[in-house]
DNA sequence: GAAAATCGACCGACCATCCGGTCAAAATAA
DNA sequence: TTATTTTGACCGGATGGTCGGTCGATTTTC
């Protein structure tokens, strides 16, 4: 039995997550309410959840979309094939680029990820909190081989991908609160100096400081 | 009308913060219900009104703690009579020992952060807003006198002040999800690289990041 | 090709529930 | 007795999700 297409699926889709990131972004979770979705994306409250199962669904999806491309990015710069510096300096800027292209997906990402726990159920959680480890581990295996490379000097990778990421999540965060700040500027200064003084450390006999647990 | 002192009213106030901090640290503001903090307080709903206006005014009142608190230790730091690098070192040690002491605040104030504007209204956000303002000036203060010093080169110390306070909050995230993170560390080790470098390309002819806006 | 039958996208009134805040009355203290 | 403190039943507003129904488009029938 020859189940119609929906011709306006892939329309209707859209502009309920236009709606749903905008509004999300810009209020929250909590405070944004699937009338209001429904009003914003010009279609009746019914018709969103023809589309997806609840408010958490299509919260969800809109940060699968962002963890996902951001995922991406990364895998794509573990096979890179540059010197370790200059692959950094580029992801920088790739990564900086796609954060203001979704510069709305960065702000529902930071208005859900505090309590994350209270906006999803457990098996959403476990997926958001899974693209965060494998966020973690991919720039962890960009570090090191940084260290294979002999640029810099590390005990453990994963720690400082651990630092690396909340270096970039707190200039993230400065840089949605204030207008004109240049994240990648920002980045480029931060994670230069911290690298640069990783690799210096480790010519010189140095104090016992180079990014070990 | 000789108003008697409530003999009560600082351990009810005591009773009542901690279980709040409690709860809206571990779940947030909107999961928090003022029933189950009641509770935990083993008091009547009621009584909370006794002493506070309204559910945000005593989430306020702990915001307000954690945040004035870590404004009074930088207003203290701008008065250490200390040589620029060990000054800042200094701070970042009795800054890290007031989260430690204050984790729960730490954590109430990040689920709080990014929906302020919805959990507060617009007095109590001018309040907020006001207190990171306070403590980007405090902070730009102290490393405008590393400048003076001639330690530093930074064109702009207040643009500075924002970058380490990105950093610091970066990795105060990632103290507050990596159990066993060393938040003092990390915060050394990127702080001490990034000022390191700051000093060693004023004394070179370097590039042009030099912590300017 | 026109009428009839079927389908499925869409709608929005409605329901059940939740929760901040109120208040009259009870308990306690002075 | 009077003033203060405490209580929890109750109120009203809000909201996520449901469901019966509508209607235009597509398919079938003649």
């Amino acid at each position: 039995m020859g189940t119609r297409a929906n011709p306006r699926k892939d329309e209707r889709e859209r502009q309920i997550k236009e709606a749903a990131l905008h509004l999300f972004s810009e209020k929250g979770f909590h405070d944004t309410t699937i009338q209001e979705i429904a009003e914003e994306a010009g279609l009746g409250k019914g018709t969103i959840y023809w589309y997806w199962d609840s408010k958490e669904d299509l919260a969800f999806s809109l940060v699968e979309d962002m963890l996902g491309a951001f995922l991406t990015l990364l895998r794509e710069a573990e096979s890179w094939d540059l010197p370790f510096l200059e692959k950094l300096g580029y992801l920088v800027h790739r990564a900086a680029r796609l954060y203001e292209e979704k510069k709305d997906h960065c702000r529902l990402l930071w208005k859900f990820r505090a309590d994350r726990h209270y906006i999803f159920n457990p098996d959403y959680v476990k997926k958001v909190t899974s693209y965060y480890r494998e966020i973690r581990k991919s720039l962890a295996s960009v570090i090191g081989k940084g260290v294979e490379e002999g640029v810099i000097e590390c005990d453990d990778p994963h720690y400082l991908a651990l630092v690396v990421l909340g270096i970039a999540e707190g200039l993230e965060l400065e840089w949605l609160e204030n207008e004109g700040f240049d994240l990648e500027e920002a980045l480029q200064l931060v994670l230069g100096n911290l690298f640069s003084g990783l690799s210096r450390e480790s010519s010189r006999e140095h104090d016992s400081r180079k990014g070990r647990r």
